[in-house]
DNA sequence: CAGAATGCCTAACGGCGTTAAGTATTTGAA
DNA sequence: TTCAAATACTTAACGCCGTTAGGCATTCTG
């Protein structure tokens, strides 16, 4: 009897065309081009058949957030053999280019409240922050941080609001006509690098293997 | 005839209950909590009495923070005859303190798009800005950054990315159980203090006077 | 005192997220 | 094969929202 497969199988299916349905208005126009009723129609079902599969309108936008962030938290894992320096400056660089990328998913997740989800344990948003603190635990250990800077949870949260202004700021003020934006890979690359020179002594900076890649021209431009 | 003068007396007083009422409403609740029909509850009038006073809902919210902005610029003003990097410093703290103090806002201002105003030459916003550029202008004529910097935009904009980070971080994630923040001013100090630290030069941070006032403990906690 | 202008209201429009209620259709067992 | 139960899906509605149309008093102006 492989009726109940099948009807998993189809349920899956509808879901998936919802989320498909959902990630491209929402890439285009961000939480608000999110309408329950133009996904009916971009799904060809009536409004109610969503609620079937997501509790609201949130849960939707978070697990398409939360895909996207599940490949930083993967991201950031790759760099656990580097220098704890260098890991905390290819952990920024990495944040800003998801900001960049994907200004959507980025402002849901960070320029706006809302509801966490009911699993805790396994948030890849939560379980990047910390792989961030653990790294800043390693920089401790090796004594990488300016005299002062002692409190791990605190260092973590320097590092990431470091990394996070420039981006945050491009992201929500683009359309300023006041601002000459620069690039904002290049700008937030700047910024990281200096507040890292602001926190960790400069013979550990030293000390941090600095590929040349690093600092080559980065792709496309900021918009 | 004090007739006109009356009429539009009773006038601007409606307009200031509205203003009033959008405050308490706005302090508390956000942007979501002001609704016109709220609004229109508290002044004791029909709902669309409010549009003779305002285009939208978004001219009110603008105005309240206008009145606030307006404070910050002319704090800025007050900081013009320190050393420039004094200034970029002082102005960044009192950035912070803006965001920590009032943060619907600061959430409103810098946190979310929104239609700019018509009038775009007076813009409070702008005007900030404005000092904060012309600060990194002075900061480069006297030589205090660091090789690599000589872009007063890109400059101006690192140093508002940087006061910017942190605060907004936690404006947003406030609630996030996962993060154990510290005081909210304290550390956007430190982020401050390290992000200069690492764009101008090591002399010129030392040139600048640095009154101890200016790292004594915060009036009240963050939130 | 007529006519114009103003102030203010009720009612409605079209949008939103979400839910209630009902009707087909499909399923699994008697 | 028949029949009740479960499922899929629909239409219609609820209660919000910002905003606007239309109309009735009141007040001002000449």
């Amino acid at each position: 009897m492989g009726v109940k497969e099948r009807r998993q199988r189809e349920k899956t299916q509808v879901r998936e065309k919802i989320l498909d349905a959902a990630l491209e208005f929402f890439a285009r126009e961000g939480v608000e081009g999110v309408t329950m009723r133009a996904l009916a129609d971009a799904i060809e079902y009536s409004p109610p058949v969503i609620y079937a599969h997501f509790r609201d309108k949130d849960a939707i936008i978070r697990e398409l957030c939360n895909r996207q962030i599940r490949g930083l938290a993967q991201a950031f894992s790759t760099f656990g053999a580097l220098d704890p320096v260098e890991r905390l400056r290819r952990i920024g660089y990495a944040y800003t280019d998801f900001a960049v990328e994907h200004p959507s998913h980025f402002r849901f997740l960070f320029l706006t409240e809302h509801a966490l989800p009911d699993e805790l344990g396994d948030d890849p948003e939560q379980n990047a922050y910390a792989f961030l603190k653990q790294t800043v635990k390693d920089g401790l250990a090796a004594g990488v941080f300016r005299a002062g800077y002692t409190d791990a949870e605190e260092i973590a949260q320097l590092c990431w609001g470091g990394a996070h202004g420039l981006v945050a700021l491009h992201n929500i003020k683009a359309e300023a006509s006041w601002i000459e934006w620069r690039d904002a890979r290049t700008s937030a690359r700047r910024l990281i690098d200096a507040t890292l020179d602001g926190i960790v002594k400069p013979e550990a900076a030293k000390r941090a293997a600095r590929p040349a890649s690093r600092r080559a021209p980065v792709r496309r431009s900021s918009r």
